[in-house]
DNA sequence: GTCTATACACGGATAGAC
DNA sequence: GTCTATCCGTGTATAGAC
């Protein structure tokens, strides 16, 4: 049907034009008036577009976090550094100064989650989804470099998520670049001390 | 004079509820009519008060700024564990389970902060707290266990609570003691590989 | 000085015209 | 189906009564 496709794509539109109010302005100014401002729709299709905002702010984040760990994978394999470990945060670190305007909305978006009873499971699935992302990639430097961790993965997944999230949002507030990155630096060699050649 | 002591304790009176409303309810459920409400004065007395909401949030974030850092105080000689930075962040850990509740309206003010331009120097004074307070202990742990950091101190203070931060704001999300505490105790091995004892 | 009443903008959501 | 007009609650701030 013509208009089922019309909705489709009305909703599509309210989406991006959130997406760019709420990374542009923040989670405050995301209004649905200045949503639908923003796309170009009346106010009033917003609501059979989606059920009430709530329904919203649920799908922008599941896509927000979705294109984020896809784009976040941390790589293995960098090249450069000697530091495996740091290689890696290199590269998610490189990420953030791709969108330094997106880092502090994406806090946001995870705090407006843990307040709403309703999306709270939604903050856990997206701190899960890091957790697990980097998981993986441990195990790919496992493979990779032919040492293992000396702590669990999950354990040290969750050491290098919070490190790594907790530096960004330290930087949110002086934008010291040299000062975080010497922090990675340095969080290489620490994260990499829970490592050891493996003996096959 | 009466009617100022009456004003200042007015205000007192308003701050007080502020950070009740706040702690319990959130940043945004923290309206000027809410507070005065819980402050059992009429909402028209709060503009005499302060002379705006920006100017109480400022106070508001001052004071929980130099309470957290107070309380907070890394100590570097609890008896506790044989890694003197596990033993440090024991410390803080259990002043974060001791206000549980605390934690995401802090996390709530930063990003605030951040948002307003008038109030973005108090977000990065908050850190800058936090970094100096660390730095401090670090000089402390040095003297007290005979040992010296082989990265800069403030590289190293960034560090530790840029891992704490984001591990409680992770914490947050799943509410995971136990993989909490398990950070914690490897982030102190991570940490103390980079010291060395000292060569007098 | 203190409080009531209110102004005025903006929030989400909906009724009803087309 | 789509959009306009509007409802109603809430936000900060202030004017004016007492």
């Amino acid at each position: 049907m013509m208009a089922r496709i019309a909705a489709a794509e009305r909703r599509q539109q309210i989406l991006e034009a959130a997406f760019r109010v709420i990374y542009r302005d923040g989670v405050s100014a995301g209004s649905t008036r200045a949503i639908c401002l923003e796309a170009g729709v009346p106010q009033g299709a917003f609501h059979y577009c989606f059920h009430s905002k709530r329904e919203m702010l649920e799908e922008l984040i599941t896509i927000a976090v979705k294109d984020l760990a896809e784009a976040s994978v941390p790589s293995a394999d960098l090249p450069e550094g000697a530091n495996f470990v740091h290689s890696m945060l290199i590269g998610l670190w490189r990420e953030v100064l791709q969108h330094p305007q997106r880092q502090l909305p994406l806090f946001e978006l995870t705090l407006t989650a843990l307040r709403d009873p309703d999306l709270a499971d939604l903050a856990r699935w997206q701190y899960r989804t890091y957790f697990e992302t980097m998981e993986t990639t441990l195990g790919d430097i496992e493979r990779a470099r032919k040492i293992e961790w000396t702590i669990p993965r999950p354990r040290l997944a969750r050491m290098i998520v919070s490190a790594f999230d907790g530096l960004v949002l330290g930087w949110l507030t002086d934008r010291d670049d040299q000062a975080a990155e010497a922090a990675l630096a340095s969080y290489g060699t620490a994260f990499a001390s829970l490592s050891k050649p493996i003996e096959d």
